[in-house]
DNA sequence: TTTACTTTGTTCGTTATCGTACATAAGCGT
DNA sequence: ACGCTTATGTACGATAACGAACAAAGTAAA
């Protein structure tokens, strides 16, 4: 928490050549992302883009009836904002931050700007959304076949890959509104995981303390994804040439 | 059936400005897509993207254990195989022919050099893949909380609205295989929709009669993803300017 | 310390969907 | 017209998740 800010912990920024990187840097704002900050509201016009470094941004959609799904997360791995790019400039889904931490923004007509030069910058840009598309895509087929033990096995494996430690702070409450269940069904899942001995918590925090088996324990859901963000981000420096 | 293939009938390709189109033209393919033709397969690696003129193109994901679920599906409002141009190349995803029908067909590499001109061509391309990515999210909320029947009246729109007629073939065996339910559940919504005379149906036919009150009996996530496409792309002849 | 609040645990009846099995019916080829 | 295949109808118990209500255990505030 007390290190240094650097952007480059977003691994994103840190996939850019040094001349991109150079020509945003001065651009890029730290931020801190204290836990239930809206970053985007639905269908608001985006004024900024977020690069989080130890943060987790989660983006959900809210029903008419108040009833609420998670459509994907973004952490030190990508970029929230991609609708401005993407040329729609909003989206009908909400950015809520899931997890404290920190991160940078950058104004929207800047980063509009780089993706206009049409190099490498903008080919990253769009790896990375297709990454969150199989990612969405995941997230639907997992909501049609799989248990709710799963799919908080998938959820706690996604969250700890953004996370340095293998500690999530967050309460079963919470969690069930990312799912989009009830938070008893949560709470039974995690006594269950707890009770095998993979995690432990108490009172808003989670450790995991057999990454291995709680793996095993999950859908495939979360394999695809990871899989595929490998494929088309793999963690290189400088990979956006 | 018999009218003359005119690849305007994608509204993609028709919203394209003249001089794009042009030069487009002569290396549209036109294609017959038949019931059930496999497009594009899990991973694999795409030589051609599709546009869709009277056919429906469904994505859908197929697990481990054979179960299915439908991603999103492609008519004529769009184009089949945007993570050419997206840089992945593939994805974890099956396309197959939905309802059987035409379309036309691109050489990859020429999409992706129409796309690298970085001009009004690619900014339509990325506002589709905008609306394509609401469509994969709203799938996942639907997913999540509604009724087997809300989810048939969803898709039974989304399917109309990507046809001429008011006619759609397809099997109540085929449809559960969309949706990712067993075929016992679309017969049972089904013929719940009959009985109320919103529909008719009979041996791979359904006939949508009550059109309003089908959108009605319908989830929010029909309408959500409508609006978002009207948003995106607005059905103007030479919106890519 | 006491009180208030938040988080987690547990129960119970209800519901939707599942899995399986089998019955009926419509259309097709011969 | 015949039988065969495919599509749809129906029933049944099993199961997972729901909604609601309340208990218990932490944590923070008074």
């Amino acid at each position: 928490m007390s290190a240094l800010p650097d952007p480059r912990q977003n691994h994103l920024l840190d996939a850019l050549l040094a001349t991109d990187y150079n020509r945003l840097f001065p651009n890029l704002e730290f931020v801190k992302l204290p836990l239930g900050q809206v970053l985007y509201e639905s269908g608001q016009q985006l004024k900024y883009v977020y690069f989080p470094t130890n943060s987790i941004i989660s983006l959900l959609y809210v029903m008419e009836n108040g009833a609420s799904a998670e459509i994907a997360i973004v952490g030190n791995e990508g970029i929230l904002g991609i609708s401005l790019f993407m040329g729609g400039e909003t989206t009908p889904s909400r950015a809520v931050v899931q997890s404290a931490g920190e991160g940078f923004r950058l104004k929207g007509d800047i980063l509009k700007s780089e993706f206009n030069r049409a190099g490498p910058v903008q080919r990253l840009l769009l790896r990375y959304t297709q990454a969150l598309i199989t990612q969405m895509a995941q997230t639907a087929v997992c909501n049609r076949h799989h248990s709710v033990e799963q799919q908080l096995c998938r959820w706690l494996l996604l969250s700890l890959d953004r996370l340095a430690s293998n500690e999530i702070t967050m309460t079963q409450e919470l969690i069930a509104n990312m799912l989009g269940v009830r938070r008893e069904g949560v709470t039974e899942a995690a006594r269950k995981l707890q009770a095998a001995g993979l995690i432990e918590y108490s009172r808003g925090h989670i450790k995991v303390t057999d990454r291995p088996m709680l793996e095993k324990r999950s859908c495939e859901c979360y394999d695809v994804v990871k899989v595929e963000f490998e494929r088309l981000l793999p963690s290189l420096h400088g990979i956006a040439k």
